[in-house]
RNA sequence: GGGCGAAUAGCUCAGGGGUUCAGAGCGCCUGCCUUACAAGCAGGAAGUCGGGGGUUCGAAUCCCUCUUCGCCCACCA
């Protein structure tokens, strides 16, 4: 038999295009409606639709794989649910980007035509991440692939909207809400991220105005009260100031008029609990429109406020009468740069000191927040939030690193409000109508544009505004399967199983996703969040294009091939830790992974190469024919199905990588296929056992190795010879069973193992050539010895013969030893290659030593004093250290015996 | 301000309510192109498990504390 027509070394891009495409033809990936199996069900987190793929997809994606491979082996209806997300904003910024480059801005397009580019965008690139899923060997049925703004998904929006509006759960607020002056939009509160900066605080002098006697009041100095603010350009916006009714610094200032320096806009002082008195000078200025808090405690007050708004949407000091003529039209950086100025000018800037805060910035294009008081559409969330805490309290959903359950438990308790409506136009039009009459303000809410105002008759226009991405993302486990439609996959395959995502949006996805799923349908959309860690580079800095230190995976499934890469990933990410990769050494980075598939390529090879015809099933053997080997291998094998099924129903696929990994490397290749080569060359007999046994064997690995390694795993097995018919991708997992494991086998051959590596340690000590077989004496314990040949192949069986055998004269030799797992040491003897009169120099010299130190602890622990006062730690130690010298002095000694020194 | 996580061999990381636990991969050293694989084989060196304290017969492992990194949340402007 010959080897077969396969390279020596794996080469993945030959094969891996052909395996991908022989799975779609025979259909494994897709999940059918009318099987009696048991569904399993993963929905995607749908990348954004104009993304290129990057190592966070590479991560996510391969262990979504591992699991859904895993089930589908063990004969779940798997579905793997793909798709991809419209992502309003940041598909906005991209076509923005690239009109900007034609030197065009979306206004001079208009709506429509800016959407139709958009769309013409989406469309262009909208297939590149899917086929970049499935270089990465996905098995998503991608006959259900879906996107967030398809017709029927729209529709499912539009519904949520609708109903949520019926049930008061979405309605119409006017408050200050995070706004993005370069995006134009408004943002939630997760989308406004907060990051430190170094900033100012600015002390300023507002003066008093009016009598003279309402002048003076405890520290207020008499030409007015001192404010600490970060954001001097707001002070137009001012309504008044405040201090904490308790703060006796300004006892008696409350109604006293103040004037807004630089504009002389008069405003009253107030009081307000909200005030932390040791902060700044315990004065606040209050700036409504501008700052959220500020509108609360404006809000507070008695009696009607002004919420004057001083900045234009895209933060520019407003033309309004409140500003000053020479400020209008600043931006907010300069206003601020110009107003200190003079403040300073006119005497009325106290101090500034560094001040290091955190300030919200947006999530997408990263620039500093306004916070704007506008009217936007929002989401009562408590009601919904509810039965998403109750879900994870009674153990209905659970969260893989455990601790992440706190933190999605956290925000539900503390949840606020959800601002929907964004100021685009790329996204899901709000379905609101807004009557033209002057008298009526009459809102329209229906799926479809109604005819005319449902109060009055008159015309309506639609309002402007787009949903939050997430606002149809949250509805991605249900309205992917045609609801609100009651479809067979919808009855199938919902509520579904695990979601496998990143912890940085818990809040975004996850939670909404549990809360739109109680709400719509009663039923949680999952029941496990697999939460993945995020991959950085060796300075642990996440990847960004900004620092160029990302690695492309499609890069690296060209170099080493897609295994590799998952290998790394699947074998390096627990749940929820990092993965760390090196851009600046990538051998080392993905050798594990290329230098695995390469061995188990080889191993398949060998086995390959010897099978011939399909060998007999294993169960027509005669188990009595059996060798050792065979039966460790087998019960090892064993061993290693009941570890990754294991490590696989707790969601730990880099144990069962690694598992796997350790089974065919460590154990069937360094062990079991080297043992059995003499067998397979005819040289011993025994050969057609060998053969059943590692077909067996072999076919098992490579079912355990697919879900982590589909591509070389299935390439594999279509060189098995005999009919095994369908592929790897839709073959049964093995099924674990105590029954197999034989424990004697296991402790007999683990004894041979630790013989064997003596006596390679000692051919190398002692440069023995490999090719010499050397004479060796093999002693057990306390029972001896007998001739031997310490080589390789054959070695095995021969000394675990050895190793029951009755006391043999020793023979003279040179020799070194191992401890058992027993506590029994294994000598092994060498014969006469080396200088035996050396040998024996240099052993009686430890011999010595030994002896010395052994007589030296005994003295000690002779002491009566040293054991009854040292600390028993220390006696204890002393003992140990006596025994373990005894116990090395007998061991020297026997071989000092067996050298016959 | 609150909370979470991490610190183990040169690098990246496993382990963790007590024996078998000081491990893996990569790197390094020595010897081998042995007819599956040099992306390999055999052997080897290397860590007082971040510091300190405590509980215990016994702690990398449990408790307290400190230090250093990272992350999340948060209405002291």
């Amino acid at each position: 038999m010959t080897l077969p027509d396969l390279a020596t070394k794996y080469d993945p891009s030959a094969i891996e295009r052909a395996v991908y495409d022989r799975w779609i033809d025979a259909g494994v990936f897709a999940a059918a409606v009318d099987t009696g199996r048991e569904p399993y069900v993963i929905v995607i987190p749908p990348p954004n639709v104009t993304s290129v793929l990057h190592m966070g997809h590479g991560l996510n994606n391969t262990i979504q794989d591992v699991f859904i491979r895993y089930r589908r082996m063990t004969g779940r209806e798997a579905l793997w649910l793909p798709g991809t997300d419209h992502a309003g904003i940041a598909t906005q910024n991209v076509v923005e980007r690239a009109l900007a480059a034609e030197g065009l801005r979306r206004q001079d397009l208009g709506r429509e035509r800016f959407v139709e580019r958009v769309w013409a965008h989406v469309r262009e690139t909208g297939d590149s991440i899917i086929d970049q899923l499935k270089a990465l060997g996905s098995s998503c049925d991608w006959s259900r692939t879906r996107f967030t703004f398809d017709d029927a998904y729209s529709t499912a929006v539009r519904r949520v909207f609708v109903q949520l509006y019926e049930e008061g759960l979405v309605y119409r607020g006017h408050r200050v809400i995070h706004w993005c002056p370069r995006c134009l939009t408004a943002l939630s509160d997760e989308e406004a991220e907060f990051r430190e900066r170094d900033d100012h605080l600015y002390y300023i002098r507002y003066p008093f105005v009016g009598p003279k006697d309402q002048r003076s009041a405890g520290s207020a100095n008499r030409e007015g009260v001192v404010v600490a603010t970060t954001r001097p350009e707001t002070m137009f916006g001012d309504v008044c100031l405040v201090y904490h009714p308790d703060d006796d610094r300004f006892e008696g200032l409350r109604g006293t008029t103040v004037a807004i320096p630089l504009s002389a806009v008069p405003i009253p002082i107030e009081h307000s609990t909200a005030v932390e008195r040791e902060f700044g000078t315990g004065m606040l200025k209050v700036t409504p429109a501008h700052d959220a808090n500020d509108f609360d405690i404006a809000a507070a007050l008695p009696g009607e406020f002004d919420t004057p708004v001083i900045m234009t949407d895209d933060a520019r000091m407003a033309d309004e009468p409140r500003v000053p003529k020479a400020l209008r039209g600043l931006d907010r950086d300069d206003a601020r740069e110009r107003i200190v100025a003079e403040l300073e000018t006119v005497g009325l800037l106290v101090k500034v000191e560094p001040y290091r805060h955190a300030v919200r910035h947006c999530y997408r294009c990263h620039t500093v927040v306004e916070p704007r008081l506008s009217d936007q559409w929002f989401v009562k969330m408590r009601p919904l939030a509810e039965p998403a805490l109750q879900a994870y309290r009674d153990g209905k959903l659970t969260f893989v690193p455990d601790r992440w359950g706190k933190v999605y438990e956290h925000w539900l308790t503390e949840i606020r409000d959800w601002n929907i409506s964004r100021q685009l136009w790329w996204g899901h039009r709000i379905p609101a109508w807004y009557c033209e009459a002057d008298e009526c303000d009459h809102i329209t809410v229906a799926m479809d544009e109604p005819d005319a105002c449902g109060l009055c008759g008159e015309s309506v226009r639609q309002d402007e505004d787009v949903l939050d991405t997430w606002f149809s993302s949250w509805l991605w486990p249900f309205a992917t399967m045609g609801w609100p439609d009651e479809t067979p996959d919808l009855a199938r395959f919902y509520p579904g199983h695990t979601l496998v995502t990143g912890p940085d949006i818990i809040f975004f996805w996850v939670a909404r996703m549990v809360m739109a799923g109680y709400h719509f349908l009663g039923e949680r959309p999952f029941d496990t969040v697999y939460l993945n860690g995020i991959v950085r580079d060796p300075q642990h800095r996440a990847f960004s294009k900004s620092l160029g230190n990302g690695i492309d995976p499609l890069e690296v499934v060209d170099l080493y091939g897609a295994d590799a890469l998952r290998f790394t990933i699947v074998a390096g990410a627990g749940a929820g830790t990092d993965v760390i990769m090196d851009r600046g050494d990538m051998d080392a980075t993905f050798a594990a992974g290329r230098n695995f598939a390469n061995k188990l390529w080889n191993a398949g090879r060998l086995i390959l190469s010897q099978l011939g015809d399909a060998p007999p099933p294993l169960d027509t053997l005669d188990p009595g024919a059996f060798t050792l080997a065979d039966r460790w291998i087998l019960s090892r094998c064993q061993r290693a199905v009941q570890e990754a099924t294991l490590a696989l129903e707790r969601f730990r696929p880099n144990d069962a990588a690694n598992i796997a990994y350790h089974f065919v490397w460590d154990e069937l290749a360094d062990w079991y296929l080297e043992q059995v080569k003499p067998r397979l060359y005819g040289s011993v007999d025994g050969g057609g056992g060998a053969r059943a046994i590692l077909v067996t064997v072999f076919e098992t690995s490579l079912r355990l190795l697919h879900p982590v390694m589909p591509f070389i795993t299935e390439e594999l097995w279509g060189h098995l010879p005999g009919e095994r018919g369908a592929l790897l991708a839709g073959a049964e997992w093995p099924r674990p069973d105590d029954d197999l494991i034989d424990e004697a086998a296991e402790a007999e051959f683990a004894l041979v193992q630790v013989v064997i590596g003596a006596v390679r340690a000692m051919r190398a000590e002692y440069r023995v050539p490999p090719s010499a077989d050397v004479p060796a004496v093999v002693t057990i314990g306390s029972d001896t010895a007998r001739r031997g040949v310490a080589t390789e192949h054959d070695t095995i069986e021969r000394l675990a013969k050895l190793s029951r055998l009755a006391v043999d004269e020793p023979t003279k030799g040179i020799g070194g030893h191992a401890v058992l797992s027993d506590g029994s040491a294994v000598f092994v003897a060498l014969g006469d290659a080396i200088d035996v009169a050396q040998e024996c120099a240099r052993l009686r010299s430890e011999m010595e030593r030994l002896e010395r130190q052994v007589a030296g602890v005994a003295a000690k622990l002779a002491n009566e004093q040293f054991v009854a006062r040292a600390p028993k730690d220390v006696v204890e130690r002393e003992r140990e250290k006596e025994s373990s010298w005894r116990e090395q002095r007998e061991t020297l000694a026997a071989k000092l015996h067996a050298l016959g020194c």
